[in-house]
DNA sequence: GATTAAATTCAACGTTTGTTGAAATGTCAA
DNA sequence: TTGACATTTCAACAAACGTTGAATTTAATC
């Protein structure tokens, strides 16, 4: 009898979940094998197939593994900073605080498995094969709710303005968590693109007053 | 004798390129392989190889061939608005305004060649495996331009404060070209991303005054 | 311990991949 | 027309790809 057995059984997946994260953050769908993702999590080629079917159905569980987690974590954080609020609603500044702190905050950012993961949705997000469809189908429930909140916070939103403002609110945040590497050269070292806490605390104010600029009268 | 024989024979370099440029900007560098290209073309497989060497030449080959063109208007565009400025140099406004024309405004966006291009920029931008090599090589030099001159017209801005607001610019431009349709869906048809004129007209005052809360004083 | 099911390994399959050498065709100058 | 060179085609290569059926090992139940 082997020491924990069964554990042992149940690492295996997780194994390869967490080798398939990592490398498809790192190389997109396309870029990935299925030998790569065997090799990485030193398991045997036929496993991955066996337990989730198919290349793709692999890929469709490494982000579902985390998308629920996630979407409960920004859900708590948009219910508290509604909670704190008084009877007209939070502020614009503390509903982006909200859509934002569970990702760039130091909670999540601290675990490896979950920068992957950022990585990888900043990937799908920006990519015309599966940008539209993927997080519409794990995150617009969620979204939606961000934004009934912040239309709340600016009721003389036009639509279309309204919209765009969290498109770029989006963006911003997509490049941030993709860490390219790019903004270290650009300002020739003196930011880090792993600096998400320093992201962060410049994110909230900047975009808060663009929504305003953009979606308040006067 | 054929018509117009090396018009023709030019051509064929030409075409491989523009199939090339439409399959990367819709797949990635992975997801397209040199028969797509080929048949795409409609050219013999193994003319994309004697061309261009390989595949990797090929996309270099797509990523170098729009790239001085469009540096050139980019940076005609700063000139111009540090021309019609007064002897205190152009506004943030301005700047962000010369920054973005060119990308979303009319003229290149009429043409579907460089709507491609734009997509696989920004599918290259938010990739780690290439995002931070290849951007540097090919825009850093215009990029940092415009850096000087956002710099000029906010001088008491936090080196840390300005390259992250860049970033958050550069992010939502990003997420603007890709063209993900995303979008669409959570505005249920009220915003077409196609729409860059009407993305542009938004994104000048809203980075503009996002750039002003962080890095102007007061 | 025997039985059953799940997990894992092994070996191989049929495709598709990027690339290349040789042959064929086209172009242009002398 | 001849010769020289660039272009295009054709056929094929070895390697890597995702997937699968059969055999083996492990875990849990009786």
């Amino acid at each position: 009898m082997t020491k924990a057995p069964e554990k042992n059984r149940i690492r295996r997946k997780d194994r390869i979940l967490n080798a398939a994260e990592a490398l498809f953050a790192k190389h997109g769908f396309e870029g990935v094998s299925m030998r790569m993702v065997a090799d990485s999590a030193e398991v045997d080629l036929a496993l991955a197939s066996y337990h989730f079917g198919s290349k793709r159905g692999l890929f469709d569980a490494v982000l579902l593994r985390r998308a629920e987690v996630l979407n409960d974590l920004r859900l708590a954080a948009l219910e508290k900073c509604q909670a704190e609020a008084g009877g007209n609603g939070p502020s614009v500044e503390a509903i982006i605080d909200a859509f934002l702190h569970p990702l760039l905050g130091e909670g999540l950012q601290a675990d490896e498995g979950w920068l992957h993961y950022f990585e990888l949705i900043a990937q799908v997000n920006s990519s015309y094969e599966w940008g539209g469809q993927l997080m519409t189908k794990y995150f617009d429930p969620l979204v939606r709710k961000f934004m009934e909140a912040l239309k709340a916070a600016l009721p003389d939103a036009e639509p279309q303005d309204f919209y765009w403002c969290y498109h770029f609110l989006s963006g911003a945040l997509t490049l941030t968590m993709a860490h390219t590497g790019r903004i270290d050269q650009l300002s020739d070292g003196a930011v880090k693109s792993e600096d998400m806490v320093g992201a962060y605390e410049r994110m909230v104010p900047f975009m808060a007053a663009g929504f305003k600029k953009m979606c308040e009268k006067g």
